[in-house]
DNA sequence: TTATAGTTTCAATATCTGGTGAAAGGACTT
DNA sequence: AAGTCCTTTCACCAGATATTGAAACTATAA
């Protein structure tokens, strides 16, 4: 009875564990789309990050059913990107995966990508543009004109928003290695 | 002499504001597609948002060389996530857009609903993950195995990110009307 | 050296997304 | 009611993006 059981028991708990896991992968490649990121490599980082496992290139493609070419460029990418890392197994010659394991750190590490990818060249652009509504670009009767004041003061209340969260950024980036930052130690003292 | 030079002079200021608002108009459009929002949306956005001025769909399409269709879908889009707005002009018979002025409502407006769409379902899917891997559900010697263990572990870390993001993110949305929210000024205190 | 195991690249293809324009729909005027 | 002005919808097309699979490449072993 019980040989007969217990392999009944342990299958489950196989199917269980990867149902699981594969409810979250979905769901992590889902979130991803709306993000830059495209559901396949979701779904890659997804698995090694909750697998918390090194795997390979073969393990990849079979779990989540996608070709050679895909699983090594999205690897690649991801590696690249820096939140997972390749790995060697003693004795063994095929390249393994790791996803790293802290989540603050993940999000740091995206955190200046993005910056430095998408909020610097805006901030840059709105300087430039400020630059060529200067009073001494346009002439003093120019600048006064209306709608002139009025695209500056935009451009202004985009900078500052744009600076804030820059710096805000900055210092979540600067102290984000493992565990809570300081901004958000900060924060949730202060409410 | 003056009446030659005089509508020259004017002439370059148009050009030169115009110049500049499109810059502006570009770089916005690009950023938006890295964020989910596509390129025509953003630089209607953006439009709307530099000039300061409320605009009839004509006027957008002309400006940015699209379709009826698109900037009519785009618009509506836009109004519904609520940063630009429907106005109408006394005596006028179509319809005006504006852009919301204060960056910080917007971005707040833009975060509750990012949280809404995206970190919610992902909050929701990691505590169903994890009641599939209670003690209770699959049973104690299962709970012990080391893989179930460790993809809980990382359950864990994943949950109390999102959690702690969203806390931040209601902070953020509740308090900013008009101006740096609460959250903003704590941290620039802080720092 | 050749054989073998593993990885990367890339042209071809499939899929998705955005944009268009024309037709239909509303609403105000006469 | 018919006419005018304006807005919305939607089937279709075009361009962008993602994925595949097979060939080329690299590194190690025999």
């Amino acid at each position: 009875m019980a040989t007969l059981t217990a392999p009944v028991v342990k299958v489950s708990l196989e199917q269980q564990l990867r149902t699981s896991q594969d409810l979250f992968i979905r769901r992590w490649g889902e979130m991803g789309q709306t993000w830059g990121i495209n559901r396949t490599m979701g779904e890659i980082h997804a698995l090694l990050y909750i697998t918390g496992q090194p795997l390979c290139t073969d393990d990849v493609m079979e779990r989540l059913n996608i070709s050679r070419g895909n699983a090594s460029m999205s690897l690649r990418a991801l590696c690249d990107w820096g939140i997972i890392r390749r790995m060697h197994k003693r004795g063994e010659r095929r390249e393994y995966f790791e996803s790293l394991g802290d989540v603050w750190e993940m999000f740091s590490i995206i955190a200046a990508e993005r910056k430095r990818r998408e909020m610097d060249p805006v901030l840059e652009t709105i300087k430039q543009c400020q630059r060529m509504l200067e009073e001494g670009t346009i002439g003093k009767a120019a600048a006064n004109r209306e709608e002139v004041q009025l695209t500056r003061k935009r451009l202004e209340g985009m900078e500052e928003f744009m600076a804030v969260t820059n710096k805000i950024f900055q210092q979540f980036i600067g102290n984000a290695r493992s565990g809570l930052s300081r901004v958000v130690r900060v924060l949730l003292k202060a409410f």
